[in-house]
Parts: C-alpha cells; sequence; structure tokens
DNA sequence: GTCTATATGTTGATAGAC
DNA sequence: GTCTATCAACATATAGAC
C-alpha cells in the first residue's frame, strides 16, 4: 500500500492536514497504517518512513519521537470522534432520537475509519504517561454524551434503564468494537452499520419500540 | 508481577495444566502477561522467559518459537470460551433463557479471565497463516451459537430480530469487548456484568421483558 | 533441562554533508 | 529539510558446557 492508501482522490485527509505540514501530514498517515497492522511497538520508525517515502532519519525533522506521531494520531482521532458523537446527540427532538442519532454516528464513524480507530481504540496504553492521562480525560467526555441521554430519557419515562452508568458504558462499547471488526469487503456499509446500531441502542435503554412501517 | 500472578491459591491453573510440564505451564502464564501488557510483536522472548524465572533460552526448549506460545494460549483460551459459551446455551427451557445463559457465561468469562482474553481476542494476527486460520474456524463455531439461538427464538416467535447475522455479531461483540476495558479494581463484578449483559442481550433480541419483579 | 555465551540481524535515534 | 552513514542497545534463536 501507498503511502496515500485510504484516501480518496481530490479529499484532502483531515488529520494529515492537521500537521500543518505536508510531509508531517504524509508520515502522520503511514504511522496509522503501520500502527494498526502491527501495532505501536512493533512498528519501526524505517517503516514508517518508508511507507511516507522518505529516509529513517526524516521522521525526527517533523517529530521528537515515535510516541509523539501516536500522541498526535490519538487526540486528533479522539476530537474527531467525540465531534461527531456531541453533534448527532443535539440531533434530534425526542431523548430517543438523539441517542439513535448520537449512536449510529458514533458506529459509523467507527466503521468508516475503522483503521485509525483501530490505533485510537488500541494503542492508547502505548502513550506516555501524561500523553496517556490528556487522552483519559478526553474518554471520559465521551461516555458522559451517552450518559447524559441515559440519564434524560430514563427521567422522563421514555427509557427503562436500570443501571445508567454499565448501560451507557455497554453502548460505547458495542460501538468502539467495531472497529475491531469492520471489513469495508464485508456485505454492510457504515451507514446501515450506523441504523442498525441505532436500533440496537434505542432497545437496550429499554425505548418503546417503533410501530411496525416506522423506522427500520 | 511473578510468573504466578493471578493465580488462585491452591487452584491449578487449567491454561499452565495443558502444557504437560510444570516449566513449560509457568512460560505459558507467563507469555499471557507479557502479551496482554505489550502485545506479542512487542515483547521479547527474554521478559516471557524473566517473568517464568529462566534463562532466556529454556524458553525454546518448550516452544519451538515465540508464535508457538500464542498460538497454544490462542488455541486454549478459544476452546474454553467457545466451550463456557456452548455449555450455557443449553442450560434453560425457553430459548430467552438459554441466550440469556449464553451472553452471561460469555460475557462473565471474558471479565474473569479479561487478561488471557484480551490476548485471545486481540492477538490473533499476530499468528502464522495455517494457526490464524484454524483459529478463525473456532471462532465461526462460537458465533454460531448465538445465531442459532436468535434463529430459534425468532422462528418461535419469542424473539423479534430483522437482522439476524448482525445481531448475534453485536451481542459477540459487545461480550468480547469486555476484555479491553474491564477492571477488576472497578465496581462491577463479572457476575453482575454476566447478569446485566444477558438482560441487554434479551432486550437487543427484542424478547418479551419480564414483569418486573422476575429476574433483575 | 537448564545454564552461559554468542551469532546475526534490527532497533530508535543522532551526526554531519548537502 | 532531506539525505547517507552510523551508534549503542536490543532482538530471536542457537551452540555447547554441565
Amino acid at each position: 500500500m501507498s503511502a496515500q492508501a485510504g484516501q480518496k482522490q481530490g479529499a484532502p485527509d483531515e488529520l494529515a492536514a492537521s500537521a500543518g505540514h505536508e510531509t508531517a501530514g504524509r508520515l502522520l498517515l503511514a504511522a496509522v497504517e503501520a500502527f494498526a497492522e502491527r501495532g505501536f511497538h512493533a512498528t519501526t520508525t524505517r517503516d514508517i518512513a518508508q511507507r511516507a517515502g522518505m529516509s529513517p532519519a526524516a521522521l525526527y525533522i517533523h517529530y521528537r519521537t515515535k510516541e509523539e506521531l501516536l500522541y498526535q494520531i490519538s487526540v486528533f482521532g479522539h476530537q474527531r470522534a467525540i465531534r461527531v458523537l456531541g453533534d448527532a446527540s443535539r440531533h434530534g427532538v425526542t431523548v430517543a432520537d438523539r441517542l439513535a442519532a448520537a449512536v449510529s454516528a458514533f458506529a459509523r464513524w467507527h466503521a468508516e475509519h475503522h483503521t485509525r480507530a483501530r490505533v485510537v481504540q488500541y494503542e492508547l496504553t502505548a502513550l506516555g504517561e501524561e500523553h496517556y492521562a490528556e487522552i483519559l480525560t478526553l474518554r471520559r467526555r465521551a461516555g458522559d454524551i451517552i450518559r447524559d441521554l441515559l440519564d434524560e430519557g430514563t427521567a422522563g419515562g421514555e427509557f427503562q434503564v436500570a443501571d445508567i452508568r454499565s448501560t451507557a458504558r455497554a453502548i460505547m462499547s458495542l460501538c468502539i468494537d467495531v472497529a475491531r471488526w469492520f471489513d469495508p469487503a464485508g456485505s454492510d456499509s457504515p451507514e446501515q452499520l450506523g441504523r442498525l446500531y441505532a436500533g440496537l441502542a434505542l432497545r437496550m435503554a429499554g425505548a418503546a419500540e417503533p410501530p411496525p412501517g416506522f423506522g427500520a
């Protein structure tokens, strides 16, 4: 795969652009692919540089360490995922609509960006201590979005949830795990998956089923 | 942590025993911990040997390669998880009871054995091609257990599932992801988690809610 | 079966030319 | 800003003594 693999023609990648420098952005995309395939620790700086079409030394002009690459990917990925989740969670009149929109968007993000989601969700522990703590703060924000929706829906009688904290965690967990198994060559599109997961989340929340013919 | 970390006093570990030789078993347990902490590729044979209290060379008396250690862990772990799932799935009169039992047991296994479950579920891709294919066959069997239950319940009118294949995958996915986040120091016990997840799975399957006071 | 010692290659990161 | 060349540390796996 080339350094631009996964990059749609003419659609500038946000992650690459976030680096501020063209070469730095290319290295960032190369690192995502390498980390997703082999994991952070097993990825060599040589591999990253090679995927970006550069010499091993070039990496250190743009990033102090290999860990800094992971950190940039992690921060940006979390920010995007949380934004997608948060925006969708304000998109709807009823709480059920908003939960469905939030879950649909979050699951869909993990399917569409499954490669970088894999790095974002599974390589966290390779971060340095300070960077790790910083990311955990971001993650708490994401969990709170779902929990607030369950809180609101339960208080208003639209949802029936015995354990809000655990149920919110389960819904997040369901969406996150998409990054592990999703295969773009499989039969489900990210959109279909999002719709399906929205329905599952509503059921998990004990929301009243829509009458047949509505939704689904 | 010592090589016996996680090992309850006097309770012989099945995984260790499966090696057939005491030292080989100790190396297997050491490898599980190392792979879970750092990932397969990033784990050194020195680290494994050291955790088992042996010299680096001792590993190669019992295992030809580092990959063979992962393979043994993977086969045994999958066999156990599938057995736990399959046994529970025959435990109940109604389909709903059996689905609840299966999900409860499967989620609980991932919580109780979260360290080895992490290796089993997330280090698959580090296996050699043949070993990987072998494990995939095992995994398909696990997925089929849940799918068969959804099939049966839907045919009998007890469940309401639009997309059986995807819903079965989602239920499996929910349980598997427990290995990623479960913290034994957290507030939920594996048993509580199993109960909660059984209820969530029933809802995902569109099973009729038990009247208040029954179950939950 | 376990050890010490080591062969052979690779690693993250740097030095210095251009 | 990028390259080639390189360092010191570390990797997997093996040889041979006990």
